[in-house]
DNA sequence: TAGATTGTTAATCGATTAACAATC
DNA sequence: TAGATTGTTAATCGATTAACAATC
């Protein structure tokens, strides 16, 4: 009987702790360490070794009974499986300074993430550059986003504008859209979205202080 | 039998969805919308109304049979369990873009989050203000959360740093850490850390740009 | 080889959804 | 009153943990 290979749905659940696994094991190389065990990951991720063998084995074997894992050849799989193995067009929309905090931040540069333009209303901003990245008129953003192939767009404009923004991006292609302003964006079909909400990090924050302490 | 009433501890997935409860209840106001029952809320915020009302019901009844919820009156609830019917004081690590972009965040002040100074190693922007907030001394730092009685540390700096910056937080009795830099941030008993971690928002997207399609 | 540690199945735990009596 | 919708219990679903044979 032939078998159809179908991909199983990963969960969200899973989803999210590969970057966190990536940039714990990028760490380690940085650290020289060569091999490490799900037991070893574990203590250091606040994870038990069974999720990590468990998240792994989502996507494949890739350690070795024994031994554990290879830290650098497991960072790139998790890279690969993240689709941080390409490299992606990107614009900011909005260049205060989160926009510009965003363009500034070398990490995103170092993973294929090329910032092709920024846009902002104001006249003020519109022709300067941010690290060589010219800023254009908001107007411009539709066609640049056509033209130049733009697949991802960072929305840092206030909440009042976001759904626009992100509404002219996906009349033009964009495929995914990073979300900074504190409103859920709604996407269409084949776009994705990240709604980022900042401030409810900061809520959770407060919550956890006034949490009443039970130790019963 | 005299019933000791002992709070029961709410789940983190829980905790996580206040702040979004919090945010729309206040658009509905902002709205004029008064009154709200739990699927109409949970059609608004991709939730099912039966995951609302068992939400909302780790704290209390605060609807009617019949009637649903006063939409004023949840989000003054929530905004209290919360704790952001108090005031806190804050300082931010780091008066880079980032740093800058947070100080210069609206919406915080309005929520009662007072931020009371900014800290830099960088002689050039230490002595300067962003919104009539002044730029100190990294080295100023402890005796500043000391004398001010600082309950919220706001660390802006790169990763390489976080660490010690948080600890000299710590030393000083600070009560919270919202972490920005990407590399988690280990925290002592009593004190609550949030890492965010940005960029692992932005892999969360490109991985959900790869996904297979599975429409089988 | 013996020890270590994986990949994977089974068991447990927790979170979400469904259902419905209570009641506004 | 009848209709709507809650609060809450029970059922289901999914995620995490435990266990262990396979094997390096």
């Amino acid at each position: 009987m032939l078998m159809q290979k179908v991909s199983v749905k990963v969960s969200m659940a899973v989803v999210r702790r590969l970057p966190k696994y990536y940039r714990y094991l990028g760490d380690l190389i940085q650290d020289g360490i060569t091999r490490i065990s799900s037991k070893e990951l574990g203590k250091l991720m606040g994870l038990t070794a069974s999720q990590i063998r468990q998240d792994l084995n989502c996507f494949g074997g890739f350690g070795q009974q024994g031994y554990g894992y290879n830290v650098e050849e497991l960072q790139k799989e998790i890279g690969r499986i993240l689709g941080l193995n390409q490299s992606y067009n990107s614009v900011i929309v909005g260049a205060g300074n989160l926009g510009q905090a965003i363009a500034n931040y070398e990490g995103f540069r170092r993973e294929g993430f090329v910032l092709n333009a920024m846009f902002d209303v104001n006249p003020r901003l519109v022709g300067n550059t941010i690290r060589d990245i010219k800023i254009y008129d908001i107007l411009d953003l539709g066609g640049y986003i056509k033209e130049n192939a733009i697949q991802i767009g960072i929305i840092c404009v206030p909440k009042e504008q976001s759904q626009s923004v992100a509404d002219t991006m996906m009349d033009n292609g964009i495929k995914a859209i990073w979300n900074f302003a504190p409103a859920d964006v709604q996407v269409r079909d084949n776009v994705v979205i990240e709604n980022v909400a900042i401030s409810e990090s900061l809520y959770t924050l407060t919550y956890l202080m006034n949490e009443p302490q039970l130790d019963v």
